[in-house]
RNA sequence: GGAGAGGUGGCCGAGUGGUUUAAGGCGCACGCUUGGAAAGCGUGUAAGGUUAAUAGCUUUCGCAGGUUCGAAUCCUGUCCUCUCCGCCA
């Protein structure tokens, strides 16, 4: 959410940064109905000031034994004409929160302007160190001759988009995430968490899911909750409303979660296998941190993130997205892409970004400075890794000549295996 | 799912309609005192809005409504926590 104060003061560079994202903003009726609101305000704290001071010089009265019926019917009227204020005040300063929520955040001054990926930035590019000596197959096709995982089984269960990993598969999978998780904590300065995957639709308002991408996720009517898309929604709203001490930041959290989506809107595209599943399992990261600071923590956060890549032996490459292809919450954002040689694709297994203090206005997660003063903090999260992507191009990447698939170094431990076959 | 108890400031806790402008305590900060410390004494100690303001005004006693001239206090709904019972991995 973007500070009402900061539109107030100025609107008119603040939309044309939006624009860059989305022609169609417009904080007109923002500007509008704040200047209404704050009329209204101060209309009803004058009015409140007056009932307060009669309604005490009645107490006082009172107690003296002086008590005088006749004010009572003037008093009557003032407190009707502030309850009908107080319902429009209410109403008002909903209306005006709700066109808040609905603004995306503003793209960082260093975020390169474009309307669409093609104006992205591939900032790193770490393409192929290895050649695979055969065409390439696509992890689908290996994943069946290995029986590593199930899609029919899976759909039969669930429906398209829920794989059923079997096996080796089953656990490489599991592999995947135990690995991930131990490289942050062991490198990193990370608080392992295990959330819960349903949350309140505040703690989704937070993070940016909630109100405008209400059709991505899955929502269980009956209980007023959400499947969680990422862990970084219950990472984040662990600090929902809380004041952390200087002191204390910055905060490095991690937690592995499954990941439930929608996809609504996406139907069709890249349905076959690993690209596009409705349930996955994500190691997350998120950072808590003081303003000055979130832009360092996000190249360190891709840096973190890349380095799993490294260990894994995949080729892949950093995208700094543009304007236009910038994540509602998200005020810089680094995608990490592996190779899938297979497909003869890209995959995003990562996105790394710095929310600045987006998020924790809405969450109202603050901090408290040297001097005292509060201020909202920075919050940035970044995937390490999403599994099903990271398997796909690990299948594709290492196949061998007659089908079985070399396990990475760093990972060998893990399996018990140096390869699958 | 049933029954009961309870949600008040950083924490504990008083407060059943009007000088509550939330008592008192703990903690914390500063000062006095001291060779230094402890104890003692004193002062201060929530967040939001408005504002040049750390002045004033205003909102907030889980949350949302309601009654009343006036609500932490009364009423209704709701959420959460705890205890017991039932069911259960």
């Amino acid at each position: 959410m973007i500070d009402i104060k900061n539109i107030r003061e100025h609107h008119s560079s603040l939309e044309k940064d939006l624009k860059n994202r989305d022609q169609s903003i417009s904080l007109k009726k923002i500007i509008e109905a704040d200047i209404n609101l704050r009329e209204l305000t101060k209309k009803l704290n004058d009015l409140q000031s007056e009932q307060n001071k009669q309604s005490k010089e009645i107490g006082i009265l009172k107690s003296q034994g002086k008590s005088d019926d006749s004010i009572f019917a003037k008093l009557k009227k003032l407190s009707n004409t502030i309850k009908d204020l107080e319902a429009e005040h209410r109403e008002k300063s909903k209306k005006l929160k709700d066109m808040l929520l609905e603004i995306p955040n503003i793209p960082h001054e260093s975020v390169p302007v474009g309307k669409t990926e093609k104006e992205n930035i591939i900032v790193k590019d770490c393409v192929s160190k290895k050649k695979i000596d055969c065409k390439p197959k696509s992890h689908v096709d290996l994943a069946q001759d290995l029986d590593l995982i199930d899609f029919e089984v899976g759909a039969k269960i669930s429906g398209a988009g829920f794989p059923l990993y079997k096996g080796n598969g089953a656990l490489l999978e599991r592999v995947l995430i135990n690995f991930m998780i131990d490289f942050h904590l062991k490198n990193y300065n990370y608080t392992e968490f295990f959330t819960p995957f349903l949350v309140k639709p505040n703690s989704a308002i937070t993070t940016g899911q909630l109100p405008k991408f209400e059709e991505d996720m899955y929502h269980v009517e009956k209980d007023g909750l959400y499947l969680i898309p990422t862990a970084e929604v219950p990472l984040t709203n662990i600090h929902q409303d809380d004041i952390l001490e200087l002191i204390d930041l910055p905060k490095y959290y991690l937690a592995y979660s499954a990941c439930f989506r929608r996809e609504a809107g996406s139907y069709g595209k890249d349905t076959r296998g690993l690209l596009r599943v409705h349930q996955f399992n994500k190691v997350e990261l998120v950072k808590f941190v003081r303003p000055e600071s979130s832009y360092d923590e996000l190249e360190s956060l891709v840096g973190q993130a890349t380095k799993l890549l490294d260990l894994l032996e995949l080729d892949y490459r950093v995208i700094e997205l543009c304007s236009g292809d910038l994540g509602f919450s998200a005020a810089k954002c680094y995608d990490l892409e592996v190779w899938a040689p297979g497909e003869e694709k890209w995959l995003e297994v990562s996105s790394c970004s710095n929310f600045e203090d987006f998020q924790s206005r809405r969450g109202n997660i603050r901090f408290r400075d040297e001097d005292g003063k509060i201020d909202y903090l920075h919050t940035l999260n970044g995937s390490g890794l999403a599994t099903p992507r990271i398997f796909a191009a690990l299948l594709e990447t290492h196949q061998n000549q007659d089908g079985s698939i070399k396990i990475p170094v760093a990972l060998q431990p893990y399996m018990g295996l140096a390869e699958i076959k």
